[in-house]
DNA sequence: TGCTTATTTGCAAATAGTGCGAACTACATA
DNA sequence: TATGTAGTTCGCACTATTTGCAAATAAGCA
Protein backbone atom coordinates (compact mmCIF):
# COMPACT_ATOMS: atom_id res chain seq x y z
CA UNK A 1 0.00 0.00 0.00
CA UNK A 2 1.25 3.65 -0.76
CA UNK A 3 1.87 6.29 1.79
CA UNK A 4 -1.49 7.93 3.31
CA UNK A 5 -0.39 11.13 1.25
CA UNK A 6 -0.39 9.20 -2.02
CA UNK A 7 -3.61 7.00 -1.20
CA UNK A 8 -4.92 10.35 -0.23
CA UNK A 9 -4.15 11.78 -3.56
CA UNK A 10 -5.62 8.49 -5.25
CA UNK A 11 -8.77 9.50 -3.14
CA UNK A 12 -9.42 12.91 -4.74
CA UNK A 13 -8.14 11.97 -8.06
CA UNK A 14 -11.32 9.67 -7.94
CA UNK A 15 -13.26 11.71 -6.63
CA UNK A 16 -13.55 10.52 -3.44
CA UNK A 17 -13.71 12.31 -0.12
CA UNK A 18 -11.13 12.66 2.47
CA UNK A 19 -12.93 11.68 5.46
CA UNK A 20 -11.02 11.51 9.04
CA UNK A 21 -12.21 7.96 8.89
CA UNK A 22 -10.46 7.06 5.76
CA UNK A 23 -7.34 9.18 7.13
CA UNK A 24 -7.21 7.24 10.07
CA UNK A 25 -7.63 4.01 8.82
CA UNK A 26 -4.80 4.73 5.88
CA UNK A 27 -2.54 5.49 8.80
CA UNK A 28 -3.51 2.37 10.13
CA UNK A 29 -2.88 0.30 7.70
CA UNK A 30 0.03 1.92 6.17
CA UNK A 31 3.02 -0.80 6.86
CA UNK A 32 0.72 -3.15 9.01
CA UNK A 33 2.14 -6.30 8.84
CA UNK A 34 -0.21 -7.79 11.10
CA UNK A 35 -2.74 -8.92 8.91
CA UNK A 36 -5.37 -7.38 10.70
CA UNK A 37 -9.06 -8.68 10.31
CA UNK A 38 -11.97 -5.98 9.98
CA UNK A 39 -12.77 -6.11 13.22
CA UNK A 40 -9.11 -5.86 14.46
CA UNK A 41 -9.02 -2.62 12.36
CA UNK A 42 -12.18 -1.36 14.14
CA UNK A 43 -10.98 -1.92 17.37
CA UNK A 44 -7.61 0.37 16.82
CA UNK A 45 -9.43 2.65 14.88
CA UNK A 46 -11.72 2.90 17.49
CA UNK A 47 -9.08 3.59 19.81
CA UNK A 48 -7.95 6.93 18.31
CA UNK A 49 -11.45 7.59 16.95
CA UNK A 50 -14.05 6.33 19.47
CA UNK A 51 -17.83 6.30 17.53
CA UNK A 52 -15.99 5.19 13.81
CA UNK A 53 -18.48 2.54 12.43
CA UNK A 54 -17.17 -0.99 11.57
CA UNK A 55 -19.56 -0.11 8.70
CA UNK A 56 -16.94 2.31 7.94
CA UNK A 57 -13.79 0.29 8.08
CA UNK A 58 -15.43 -3.02 6.05
CA UNK A 59 -16.10 0.28 3.40
CA UNK A 60 -13.40 1.69 3.56
CA UNK A 61 -11.21 -1.79 3.35
CA UNK A 62 -13.53 -2.90 0.21
CA UNK A 63 -12.49 0.79 -1.91
CA UNK A 64 -8.72 0.38 -0.85
CA UNK A 65 -8.76 -3.34 -2.36
CA UNK A 66 -10.74 -2.49 -5.03
CA UNK A 67 -7.93 0.80 -5.75
CA UNK A 68 -5.42 -2.20 -5.78
CA UNK A 69 -4.18 -0.86 -2.69
CA UNK A 70 -4.36 -3.76 -0.30
CA UNK A 71 -5.15 -7.70 -0.66
CA UNK A 72 -7.36 -9.52 1.07
CA UNK A 73 -6.38 -12.70 2.33
CA UNK A 74 -8.65 -16.31 3.48
CA UNK A 75 -6.64 -18.16 5.31
CA UNK A 76 -7.89 -20.24 7.91
CA UNK A 77 -11.77 -19.87 7.39
CA UNK A 78 -12.34 -17.49 9.98
CA UNK A 79 -12.15 -14.09 8.80
CA UNK A 80 -10.53 -12.26 5.99
CA UNK A 81 -7.18 -10.72 6.91
CA UNK A 82 -6.11 -7.21 4.98
CA UNK A 83 -2.63 -7.10 4.15
CA UNK A 84 -0.82 -3.77 2.56
CA UNK A 85 1.43 -5.92 0.90
CA UNK A 86 0.40 -6.68 -2.33
CA UNK A 87 3.87 -7.35 -3.71
CA UNK A 88 4.03 -11.20 -4.57
CA UNK A 89 4.68 -13.10 -2.02
CA UNK A 90 3.41 -15.93 0.40
CA UNK A 91 2.11 -17.01 4.13
CA UNK A 92 3.34 -18.62 7.03
CA UNK A 93 0.93 -18.70 9.79
CA UNK A 94 1.38 -19.93 13.10
CA UNK A 95 -1.26 -22.34 14.20
CA UNK A 96 -0.60 -21.46 17.79
CA UNK A 97 -1.60 -18.26 17.59
CA UNK A 98 -2.54 -17.50 14.49
CA UNK A 99 -0.45 -15.09 13.37
CA UNK A 100 0.22 -14.39 9.70
CA UNK A 101 3.96 -13.91 8.61
CA UNK A 102 5.07 -12.62 5.05
CA UNK A 103 6.98 -14.93 3.14
CA UNK A 104 8.62 -14.68 -0.26
CA UNK A 105 9.54 -17.48 -2.40
CA UNK A 106 11.87 -17.00 -5.41
CA UNK A 107 11.02 -20.08 -7.61
CA UNK A 108 7.40 -20.84 -7.75
CA UNK A 109 8.29 -21.44 -11.78
CA UNK A 110 10.42 -24.35 -10.71
CA UNK A 111 7.04 -26.36 -9.30
CA UNK A 112 5.96 -29.67 -11.16
CA UNK A 113 2.29 -29.61 -10.53
CA UNK A 114 0.57 -32.33 -12.48
CA UNK A 115 -2.61 -29.59 -12.81
CA UNK A 116 -6.18 -30.41 -14.41
CA UNK A 117 -6.04 -30.93 -18.35
CA UNK A 118 -6.98 -27.17 -19.95
CA UNK A 119 -6.11 -25.79 -16.61
CA UNK A 120 -4.32 -22.08 -17.11
CA UNK A 121 -3.18 -20.56 -13.81
CA UNK A 122 -3.15 -17.47 -13.11
CA UNK A 123 -1.89 -16.94 -10.00
CA UNK A 124 -0.26 -19.55 -6.79
CA UNK A 125 -0.88 -19.06 -3.52
CA UNK A 126 1.57 -21.08 -0.78
CA UNK A 127 0.79 -20.79 2.80
CA UNK A 128 3.40 -22.40 5.11
CA UNK A 129 1.59 -24.08 8.52
CA UNK A 130 3.26 -24.69 11.64
CA UNK A 131 4.27 -22.47 14.54
CA UNK A 132 7.39 -20.07 15.96
CA UNK A 133 9.38 -22.12 17.92
CA UNK A 134 8.81 -21.06 21.46
CA UNK A 135 12.20 -21.69 23.26
CA UNK A 136 15.21 -23.55 22.33
CA UNK A 137 16.30 -20.67 20.15
CA UNK A 138 19.95 -21.56 20.13
CA UNK A 139 19.62 -25.20 20.36
CA UNK A 140 21.89 -25.20 16.83
CA UNK A 141 19.48 -27.66 15.54
CA UNK A 142 16.29 -25.51 15.68
CA UNK A 143 17.54 -23.32 12.62
CA UNK A 144 16.47 -25.59 10.03
CA UNK A 145 14.24 -23.62 8.19
CA UNK A 146 15.79 -20.75 7.75
CA UNK A 147 16.14 -17.03 9.53
CA UNK A 148 14.36 -14.23 7.70
CA UNK A 149 16.85 -11.61 9.21
CA UNK A 150 20.33 -12.79 7.23
CA UNK A 151 17.98 -12.55 3.63
CA UNK A 152 19.39 -16.38 3.72
CA UNK A 153 16.85 -18.91 2.22
CA UNK A 154 16.40 -22.44 2.70
CA UNK A 155 14.61 -25.05 1.18
CA UNK A 156 11.55 -26.08 2.32
CA UNK A 157 11.44 -29.56 4.68
CA UNK A 158 7.67 -29.64 5.28
CA UNK A 159 5.79 -32.98 6.70
CA UNK A 160 6.42 -34.33 2.95
CA UNK A 161 8.66 -36.46 5.13
CA UNK A 162 7.05 -40.05 5.17
CA UNK A 163 3.64 -39.82 6.12
CA UNK A 164 1.85 -43.69 6.27
CA UNK A 165 1.21 -43.97 3.02
CA UNK A 166 -2.47 -44.01 2.97
CA UNK A 167 -3.34 -45.72 0.27
CA UNK A 168 -7.47 -45.92 -0.44
CA UNK A 169 -9.39 -45.44 -2.58
CA UNK A 170 -8.24 -42.69 -5.08
CA UNK A 171 -5.23 -43.39 -7.07
CA UNK A 172 -5.77 -46.03 -9.47
CA UNK A 173 -5.12 -48.63 -6.82
CA UNK A 174 -7.44 -50.17 -4.35
CA UNK B 1 -11.37 -41.96 2.71
CA UNK B 2 -11.89 -45.42 2.95
CA UNK B 3 -14.43 -48.05 1.64
CA UNK B 4 -17.57 -46.98 3.00
CA UNK B 5 -17.35 -51.10 4.23
CA UNK B 6 -14.49 -50.14 6.10
CA UNK B 7 -15.48 -47.32 7.80
CA UNK B 8 -18.38 -48.57 8.73
CA UNK B 9 -16.03 -50.89 10.43
CA UNK B 10 -13.99 -48.48 12.22
CA UNK B 11 -17.38 -47.14 13.12
CA UNK B 12 -18.41 -50.20 15.19
CA UNK B 13 -14.95 -50.36 16.55
CA UNK B 14 -15.53 -47.10 17.95
CA UNK B 15 -19.45 -47.76 19.73
CA UNK B 16 -20.72 -45.83 17.01
CA UNK B 17 -23.63 -46.76 15.31
CA UNK B 18 -24.41 -47.31 11.76
CA UNK B 19 -27.43 -44.93 10.57
CA UNK B 20 -28.71 -45.35 7.43
CA UNK B 21 -27.97 -41.49 7.19
CA UNK B 22 -23.92 -42.26 7.95
CA UNK B 23 -24.03 -44.75 5.45
CA UNK B 24 -25.82 -43.03 2.86
CA UNK B 25 -22.96 -40.59 3.31
CA UNK B 26 -20.05 -42.37 3.51
CA UNK B 27 -21.65 -43.61 -0.02
CA UNK B 28 -21.54 -40.05 -1.18
CA UNK B 29 -18.08 -39.34 0.07
CA UNK B 30 -16.50 -41.96 -1.39
CA UNK B 31 -14.31 -41.09 -4.21
CA UNK B 32 -16.08 -37.87 -4.37
CA UNK B 33 -13.75 -35.34 -5.93
CA UNK B 34 -16.35 -32.62 -6.35
CA UNK B 35 -14.77 -31.35 -3.07
CA UNK B 36 -18.30 -30.87 -1.85
CA UNK B 37 -20.38 -27.72 0.64
CA UNK B 38 -21.93 -29.43 3.58
CA UNK B 39 -24.89 -27.86 1.68
CA UNK B 40 -24.06 -29.78 -1.41
CA UNK B 41 -23.80 -32.89 0.11
CA UNK B 42 -26.78 -32.36 1.71
CA UNK B 43 -28.52 -31.60 -1.23
CA UNK B 44 -27.65 -34.81 -2.99
CA UNK B 45 -28.56 -36.88 0.20
CA UNK B 46 -31.89 -35.09 0.53
CA UNK B 47 -32.60 -37.00 -2.82
CA UNK B 48 -31.83 -40.13 -1.53
CA UNK B 49 -33.53 -39.57 1.72
CA UNK B 50 -35.65 -37.00 1.86
CA UNK B 51 -35.63 -35.46 5.41
CA UNK B 52 -32.33 -35.77 6.17
CA UNK B 53 -31.17 -32.84 8.34
CA UNK B 54 -28.60 -30.68 7.07
CA UNK B 55 -27.27 -30.89 11.01
CA UNK B 56 -26.73 -34.27 10.55
CA UNK B 57 -24.80 -33.96 7.29
CA UNK B 58 -22.23 -31.41 9.62
CA UNK B 59 -22.38 -33.81 12.20
CA UNK B 60 -21.17 -37.18 10.03
CA UNK B 61 -18.28 -35.10 8.30
CA UNK B 62 -17.21 -33.72 11.57
CA UNK B 63 -17.00 -37.40 12.87
CA UNK B 64 -15.00 -38.24 9.53
CA UNK B 65 -12.55 -35.53 9.54
CA UNK B 66 -12.14 -36.34 13.35
CA UNK B 67 -11.52 -40.00 12.33
CA UNK B 68 -9.09 -38.55 9.63
CA UNK B 69 -11.15 -40.35 6.68
CA UNK B 70 -11.53 -37.08 5.35
CA UNK B 71 -10.22 -33.44 5.03
CA UNK B 72 -11.50 -29.86 5.08
CA UNK B 73 -10.57 -26.95 3.00
CA UNK B 74 -11.35 -23.51 3.73
CA UNK B 75 -10.40 -21.53 0.57
CA UNK B 76 -12.17 -18.84 -0.92
CA UNK B 77 -13.42 -18.01 2.32
CA UNK B 78 -16.97 -19.45 1.41
CA UNK B 79 -18.29 -22.88 2.81
CA UNK B 80 -15.97 -25.18 3.89
CA UNK B 81 -15.29 -27.91 1.68
CA UNK B 82 -14.87 -31.29 2.61
CA UNK B 83 -12.19 -33.66 0.58
CA UNK B 84 -12.29 -37.51 1.03
CA UNK B 85 -8.55 -37.36 -0.73
CA UNK B 86 -6.30 -37.35 2.46
CA UNK B 87 -3.10 -38.21 0.59
CA UNK B 88 -0.73 -34.85 0.60
CA UNK B 89 -2.34 -32.90 -2.49
CA UNK B 90 -3.11 -29.48 -3.12
CA UNK B 91 -5.63 -27.47 -5.16
CA UNK B 92 -6.32 -25.56 -8.47
CA UNK B 93 -9.41 -23.71 -8.33
CA UNK B 94 -11.70 -22.14 -11.46
CA UNK B 95 -12.06 -18.33 -10.61
CA UNK B 96 -15.41 -18.69 -12.93
CA UNK B 97 -16.91 -22.15 -11.57
CA UNK B 98 -15.51 -22.59 -7.89
CA UNK B 99 -14.37 -26.07 -9.50
CA UNK B 100 -11.91 -27.69 -7.15
CA UNK B 101 -9.67 -29.97 -8.74
CA UNK B 102 -6.70 -32.12 -7.04
CA UNK B 103 -3.49 -31.30 -7.62
CA UNK B 104 -0.22 -33.49 -6.98
CA UNK B 105 3.26 -31.56 -6.62
CA UNK B 106 6.42 -33.79 -6.42
CA UNK B 107 8.67 -31.38 -5.38
CA UNK B 108 7.65 -28.93 -2.61
CA UNK B 109 10.96 -29.26 -1.06
CA UNK B 110 12.78 -27.37 -3.38
CA UNK B 111 10.82 -24.33 -2.65
CA UNK B 112 13.33 -21.29 -1.40
CA UNK B 113 11.12 -19.77 1.07
CA UNK B 114 12.43 -16.96 3.29
CA UNK B 115 10.43 -17.81 6.72
CA UNK B 116 10.51 -16.37 9.58
CA UNK B 117 13.15 -16.55 11.76
CA UNK B 118 12.22 -19.63 14.23
CA UNK B 119 8.82 -20.88 12.36
CA UNK B 120 8.64 -24.57 11.79
CA UNK B 121 6.81 -25.34 9.09
CA UNK B 122 4.67 -28.47 9.67
CA UNK B 123 2.97 -28.64 7.05
CA UNK B 124 2.65 -26.77 2.66
CA UNK B 125 -0.78 -25.69 1.14
CA UNK B 126 -0.43 -24.43 -2.25
CA UNK B 127 -3.80 -23.31 -4.55
CA UNK B 128 -3.35 -22.73 -7.97
CA UNK B 129 -5.80 -20.06 -8.98
CA UNK B 130 -6.77 -19.45 -12.62
CA UNK B 131 -9.26 -20.85 -14.92
CA UNK B 132 -10.07 -24.21 -16.95
CA UNK B 133 -9.83 -23.06 -20.97
CA UNK B 134 -13.61 -23.17 -21.77
CA UNK B 135 -13.23 -23.96 -25.79
CA UNK B 136 -10.16 -24.74 -28.11
CA UNK B 137 -10.44 -27.98 -26.47
CA UNK B 138 -8.65 -29.68 -28.85
CA UNK B 139 -6.38 -26.71 -30.31
CA UNK B 140 -3.01 -28.45 -30.20
CA UNK B 141 -1.69 -25.47 -28.74
CA UNK B 142 -4.04 -25.48 -25.93
CA UNK B 143 -2.56 -28.11 -23.94
CA UNK B 144 0.18 -25.99 -22.84
CA UNK B 145 -0.24 -26.37 -19.14
CA UNK B 146 -0.62 -30.34 -18.74
CA UNK B 147 -3.01 -32.97 -18.94
CA UNK B 148 -3.56 -34.49 -15.88
CA UNK B 149 -4.27 -37.95 -17.16
CA UNK B 150 -1.16 -39.42 -18.86
CA UNK B 151 0.49 -38.21 -15.21
CA UNK B 152 2.39 -35.99 -17.36
CA UNK B 153 4.18 -33.24 -15.11
CA UNK B 154 4.83 -29.59 -16.33
CA UNK B 155 6.62 -26.70 -14.93
CA UNK B 156 4.01 -24.45 -13.21
CA UNK B 157 4.11 -20.88 -15.46
CA UNK B 158 2.01 -19.05 -13.29
CA UNK B 159 1.24 -15.22 -13.99
CA UNK B 160 4.79 -15.24 -13.94
CA UNK B 161 4.85 -15.91 -17.25
CA UNK B 162 4.62 -13.27 -20.38
CA UNK B 163 1.61 -13.99 -22.19
CA UNK B 164 2.83 -16.09 -24.93
CA UNK B 165 0.35 -18.12 -25.80
CA UNK B 166 2.71 -19.38 -28.95
CA UNK B 167 4.59 -22.27 -26.89
CA UNK B 168 3.68 -25.72 -28.06
CA UNK B 169 6.28 -26.91 -25.59
CA UNK B 170 3.66 -29.73 -25.18
CA UNK B 171 5.57 -32.45 -27.17
CA UNK B 172 8.45 -33.05 -24.88
CA UNK B 173 6.74 -36.25 -23.31
CA UNK B 174 5.93 -39.36 -25.06
C1' DT C 1 -39.17 -57.71 22.71
C1' DG C 2 -37.14 -54.13 25.64
C1' DC C 3 -33.59 -51.22 27.25
C1' DT C 4 -30.03 -48.15 27.10
C1' DT C 5 -27.73 -44.78 24.98
C1' DA C 6 -26.09 -43.06 20.64
C1' DT C 7 -28.05 -40.33 16.94
C1' DT C 8 -31.00 -37.42 14.46
C1' DT C 9 -33.42 -33.28 14.12
C1' DG C 10 -35.36 -28.75 14.61
C1' DC C 11 -34.37 -24.46 16.18
C1' DA C 12 -31.86 -20.91 18.49
C1' DA C 13 -27.58 -18.53 18.52
C1' DA C 14 -22.95 -17.18 16.94
C1' DT C 15 -19.89 -15.41 13.10
C1' DA C 16 -18.70 -12.65 9.51
C1' DG C 17 -20.27 -9.81 6.33
C1' DT C 18 -23.47 -7.14 3.09
C1' DG C 19 -27.63 -4.13 1.57
C1' DC C 20 -30.06 -0.08 2.44
C1' DG C 21 -31.36 4.44 3.43
C1' DA C 22 -31.50 8.40 6.53
C1' DA C 23 -28.47 11.64 8.59
C1' DC C 24 -24.19 13.88 8.00
C1' DT C 25 -20.34 16.41 5.93
C1' DA C 26 -16.38 17.37 2.61
C1' DC C 27 -15.50 20.58 -0.48
C1' DA C 28 -16.42 23.12 -4.86
C1' DT C 29 -18.58 27.38 -5.80
C1' DA C 30 -20.54 31.89 -5.22
C1' DT D 1 -17.71 32.65 4.71
C1' DA D 2 -22.17 30.77 3.43
C1' DT D 3 -24.52 27.31 0.52
C1' DG D 4 -25.58 23.30 -2.19
C1' DT D 5 -24.89 18.78 -3.32
C1' DA D 6 -23.15 14.52 -3.86
C1' DG D 7 -20.22 11.42 -1.47
C1' DT D 8 -19.89 9.21 3.35
C1' DT D 9 -20.89 7.42 7.59
C1' DC D 10 -23.53 4.69 10.42
C1' DG D 11 -27.20 1.95 12.40
C1' DC D 12 -29.83 -1.87 11.51
C1' DA D 13 -31.90 -5.48 9.17
C1' DC D 14 -30.70 -9.48 6.84
C1' DT D 15 -27.87 -13.31 4.56
C1' DA D 16 -24.82 -17.16 4.85
C1' DT D 17 -22.34 -20.74 7.53
C1' DT D 18 -21.86 -23.30 11.23
C1' DT D 19 -22.41 -24.64 16.07
C1' DG D 20 -25.06 -25.44 20.66
C1' DC D 21 -28.76 -27.71 22.74
C1' DA D 22 -32.25 -30.88 24.12
C1' DA D 23 -36.28 -33.51 22.97
C1' DA D 24 -37.61 -37.25 20.02
C1' DT D 25 -35.98 -41.33 17.78
C1' DA D 26 -33.82 -45.58 16.88
C1' DA D 27 -29.48 -48.83 16.70
C1' DG D 28 -27.82 -52.88 18.74
C1' DC D 29 -27.45 -55.94 22.57
C1' DA D 30 -29.59 -58.84 26.32
MN1 LIG E 1 -16.47 -20.58 6.71
MN1 LIG F 1 -15.17 -15.16 5.65
ZN1 LIG G 1 1.20 -10.60 3.54
ZN1 LIG H 1 -8.54 -32.49 -2.88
Amino acid sequence: MHSPDVVATKYKEQGRRLTPQRKLLFNLMHNNESHPTAEGLFEEASKRMPGISLRTVYQTLEELSEMGEIQLMHCDGGAVRFDPNVDEHHHAVCAETGELFDVYVDNIDSLRAQLPAGFEVQNVSIVFHGRVAKSAPRTARSARITTKSPARQQTVRAKSAKRTPRRTSRGSNT
